[in-house]
DNA sequence: AACTGGATTTCAAAATATGAAACCGTTAGG
DNA sequence: CCTAACGGTTTCATATTTTGAAATCCAGTT
């Protein structure tokens, strides 16, 4: 059912980050979708504004060239679906914050089912610098920022994400379902995880959660950078003002149990959890 | 041709600021459309991360509820949109250095065809602020960032433009194809636009344009407040800053020629054109 | 003038969408 | 505890749409 919407949504698939522009008889190709067909599509999504035909005249792009890319009512869609996170606002002092004191990225992400998206970053501005993007998804097992909202769910909930296959995306991106559950209860004993080239080779990030009023954590904050200025032995240097910005950030969006900072964060676990 | 895609996207065209969350039958009743065919249709966005069920307990929004509204998919889709408009980040400290200065919104709008898009924005800090929204269209005839766009296209493409229908928006508005052409023939003659209840009522700005390398006005830079801040009389304290900063922005996209501040404005228009 | 690499259009066959009606699951009311 | 009401979901025969090979068009080359 809905074959054609399927194969239309399909086709929107193949703009990417990597190749962002197509030619329609590139498309049909790599689809495999014949070229009317495609044509036909791709018409009615630049009818909508969800594509455009742009062309480049040296760098500046113009509109209605040769070849299609995303359209700007993702610019506006966008915008409106951040407009409801107001999490965005009431975080970013509190980021600018973290990244003013030590020049790292900062990035909150922010759970949605099996994954965590980044809903707001600032980048550091080191000469050589790590680049996050908002909108970014993320596996919840592997990388700091993800793992913490892995590790303040139910152990239930983690079997059952942890059902899935997992990837590896770099050389210490944990590949077994017993690597997964010892860094969570590292986590939920320390309060904070801590990754090395788990998401991305060399870049290294540390997360602490942000609670709400239901106690649960849909959103961490974290810093991320390079090891050379994110050691591990150094931790303790960053996770403080971590959990300052964590622990306000908790309570405007309305936690009003103390943050449990550090040795607190054991029994603040359900009994029954076994990890 | 597309009936059926057609239909799915004019499906999503009803989340709007307005009204961004519905129930199934509400769709089905609005939108004409039977439960079964908006069901799978629906089914379909929500697969592909368009759309999600969202549901709300008290303030908080969580995910697989009983409602539905645009997903984090358009997140992703639009910062990679955003990804290619550089002139962002060029653009961002000299929009800083206005709103610290003035203490007023400032935006960047880009026009898109027959369109002008906001694609960045810095809100002034009053306790009383006018927003302005990234990814909003407005018409080219109304208001100043999208006249100044207006100014600089030749005299053929403003009437090609104008031939659409005037829309009144606010008490100012200016409804006649003569009103349009008096107020391009200003903007193009003083090197800046003002324009006070044309969109919004009781909100004002002040544009300028931004060029690049081909001379062209792709981009206009402005300001935006209440006519309180912002009083015709004193027009004149916030052009100057504001050309300073198109002339940087201009430069750094490719534009080598000095930047034509005020009065200089006149002569570089071509000299067939009429107005 | 002929060629080429693409984008469009055509049109009958084939696949898909359609939607009335039935069904299901949860909540509300008596 | 039963029944109603109200959504969401599924069914299935019919009707509409999609489909894509081939033909055509169009704008640069050669």
């Amino acid at each position: 059912m809905s074959k054609t919407v399927e194969k239309a949504l399909q086709l929107l698939e193949i703009f990417t980050e990597e190749k962002p522009y197509w030619r329609l008889d590139e498309i049909s190709k790599y689809t495999e979708i014949p070229k009317p067909t495609a044509y036909r599509l791709l018409k009615k999504f630049v009818q909508f504004g969800y594509l455009q035909r742009i062309s480049f005249q040296q760098d500046d792009l113009v509109i209605d060239g040769e070849v299609y890319g995303l359209g700007t009512k993702f610019l506006e869609l966008g915008e409106r679906v951040a407009g409801r996170l107001d999490i965005r606002q009431i975080a970013y002092p509190y980021m600018k914050n973290i990244q003013m004191q030590f020049n790292e990225a900062v990035q909150i992400v922010m759970r949605e089912q099996n994954q965590g998206i980044y809903i707001e970053k600032i980048d550091s501005t080191r000469p050589v610098r790590l680049y996050t993007r908002v909108g970014r998804y993320a596996p919840l097992y592997a990388g700091a920022c993800t793992r913490t909202l892995l590790a303040y769910l139910s152990d239930d909930e983690i079997d059952r994400i942890l059902e899935n296959p997992l990837n590896q995306y770099a050389s210490q991106t944990p590949t077994s379902i017993e690597e997964v559950l010892k860094l969570v209860k590292q986590t939920r004993e320390s309060g904070f995880a801590y990754s090395d080239s788990e998401l991305e080779e060399g870049s290294v990030s540390i997360a602490v959660p942000i609670f709400d009023r239901f106690g649960t954590v849909p959103y961490s904050i974290s810093m991320a950078g390079f090891s050379t200025n994110l050691p591990k032995e150094k931790v303790a240097i960053f996770v403080g003002p971590l959990w300052e910005a964590a622990a306000e950030i908790s309570k405007k969006i309305g936690y009003t149990v103390p943050y449990p900072y550090g040795e607190n964060f054991k029994h603040k676990q359900k009994e029954e959890n076994r990890l």
